[in-house]
DNA sequence: TATGAATGAGAATTCATTCAT
DNA sequence: CATGAATGAATTCTCATTCAT
């Protein structure tokens, strides 16, 4: 209500991150609304009242795990790509890949989901999760997209366009899984799909697309 | 209060759809546990007991939400795809410029945020937009990939990641204006991916990529 | 709200009979509270609006409910035992037998049930069943002991004590079947109960016992 | 508002024993369905919020009262029965005595007429009270008549009947002053008819009456 | 008279948040 | 630091009652 101080800051050092692995399986499960702070601190181990000694309000929380899960995944890729000096032909297949592997094993493909459903509610989580991520994975993309281009290796067209069309069926596959696999729908490779449309999408945007592969 | 209108007309049948509309609007803003019946009723120009005449529970009225959305937006699409007689080359671009046309105009956009941010807690929904809108649109296409494949347009590949391939980054396009452009990110030209995209696509699939445009 | 009218009055002159008797209906199932004005509507084949021209609110048709069934049932008894010449060993079976056939015919045992569970809710109601209908019964057959107990017929005791004796144990096995037959309780046979009470309490108030029967 | 003393004491374990005598109060003022939770949480100290850590529902909360008001009472009685060696005609009064003594001391007086009143709402809370009181009670006092009439001691006749002659009067004279007396009629002196019903009734029954009393 | 769509006050229930211990 | 009992605002849902037709 008063406020001068910054809306939601660690306190304490070291923030139990048990705190925040539990809100994020809860929030992921449930959604943010449907989540109950009891059902979080009971799967943290802690009771409810504990909660409030590390996190102000059910938001802060939120925007917690939003950051913790986004923050470590990102820095890395982008450090991958940068630092890749060969062909885009060669980077493209590399970075879908990597892309299927965090799919697979980080939590961000249920922090995704839950950004998006919340992204009314909570406009600033769907600006960090902007900034933060997506916005820097296009970006990031574009860039390369733009080198490759400069340098003839890949064809005309807008280059945030071109990204879009690389990453796009990655996303969705992504949330697929996390959202119709657990009501039955079939479930997509998505390690295939990362083969396949990096090939297919090469060809399609690559000067000489023989060398696709 | 002041009254010199009559409170309320008799209109039976035109409100479910009424209230539907000011439904899809309410959850589309605030997702479905923020949304408040009191909101969409006002919305509605009706009660909150109103509500109640025509839809038992919140949990109803969200679903007829979605399915009123869906619906009409289907069938269409489909009957073009399947009377559609000339080469896969010419169709895929159409397909796609159909979904940009459907993002811009109608509320499905908005009803598949919801349903993915919300699929948790209605499991039943997501099967619902499955069964009647993904599921369907990716075995159309994946079928007419099948078929380009079969009559020797399109090259080898899985059919079905073939379809994510070419609907991917529209859907992406989508919930990019959904969900980021509200918050200020930099919107993407639906339209001018779509051909762009399928141009690409194309180029990356057929078997004769020069005829791809 | 405005009232010099009576509370209560019948508006019409002859108000559907069905809408009491299916009200009598609900109420006795349902309890007072529970009992829907749509439901008994709906039984007595009206509208909901329909119940407006005949009663003001809900309590006005509990009332009505209340005393049209009461009405006619006491008078009867009222006349027969007034009428009765003969000694008072002849007298009380015929009566016990009367209450009995009452318990099994009318709707006055499920009015019953209903006063006396909305009885702090609705004193009026338990006031005219009080003084219609207990009060009545107790106060005959208070009379009928004292005579008998002046003709030397009975022996001594306070009459109205003696007259709950002959009485209580029927408004007893009429208030089983109400409220625990329905839920599997070995139903009690009234009229067996009424034989065999009317002897027992006779022999233990005749002043020559050996005539009871 | 004004505060010296703490807004709340912490007493869990006295609580849910405080919430159920103030739900026995309102519910037997009110009945179950006009009673609200906001009265009786006011009642016993408390907050609607904290009525939910006792109890799941009303429903709950009601059920808790009437086994809570039942229990205690009932085996006592049994136990002074059963451990009765001298003969049916001392018994009898003593048993009486003991329920007039009960009606003007508990609270299940009240809860009878409750239980009568929701019986169709509530099956099985009517079940609950046939089963642990009416049904236990009548079934003892069978016993003992049949026992009696084993040692000639009382005279032929179906001994639930006679249970019911024996009873009938006093859970009548209990169900008036619950019903009757607050709206003004003449109460009933409990303590007189069980002494004098006792004495009737075991004239009437007695295989040699003389020794009744 | 009769209808039934509409109203809106009211009640049960939930849950983020507080705070004495 | 931690607890968990307690709070009370907020929300869904119900239903007696009204009133244009």
């Amino acid at each position: 209500m008063t406020s001068a101080a910054p809306r939601w800051r660690r306190r304490k050092t070291a923030r139990p991150s048990e705190i925040v692995t539990a809100a994020l399986e809860v929030f992921a499960e449930k959604g943010f609304a449907a989540a109950k702070l009891e059902d979080i601190a009971a799967r943290a181990g802690i009771s409810k009242g504990a909660l409030y000694l590390y996190f102000d309000t059910k938001d802060d929380l939120f925007r917690a795990v939003v950051q913790e899960t986004v923050a470590p995944n990102i820095a890395a890729v982008r450090a991958m790509a940068e630092a890749f000096a060969g062909p885009f032909a060669d980077l493209a297949p590399l970075l879908l890949g990597r892309v299927a592997q965090l799919a697979a094993t980080s939590g961000l493909p249920a922090v995704a989901k839950m950004v998006i459903g919340e992204s009314r509610n909570f406009p600033d989580l769907a600006r960090v999760w902007h900034d933060t991520v997506v916005s820097q994975a296009i970006g990031l993309l574009t860039g390369l997209v733009a080198r490759a281009q400069a340098k003839g290796e890949v064809g005309p067209g807008d280059p945030r366009l071109h990204a879009i069309s690389l990453m796009g069926p990655m996303v969705v596959a992504i949330l697929w899984r996390e959202v119709f696999v657990p009501v039955g729908a079939e479930p997509i490779d998505i390690a295939a799909l990362a083969a396949q449309h990096a090939q297919t999408a090469l060809r399609g945007m690559l000067a000489r697309p023989e060398i696709a592969r």
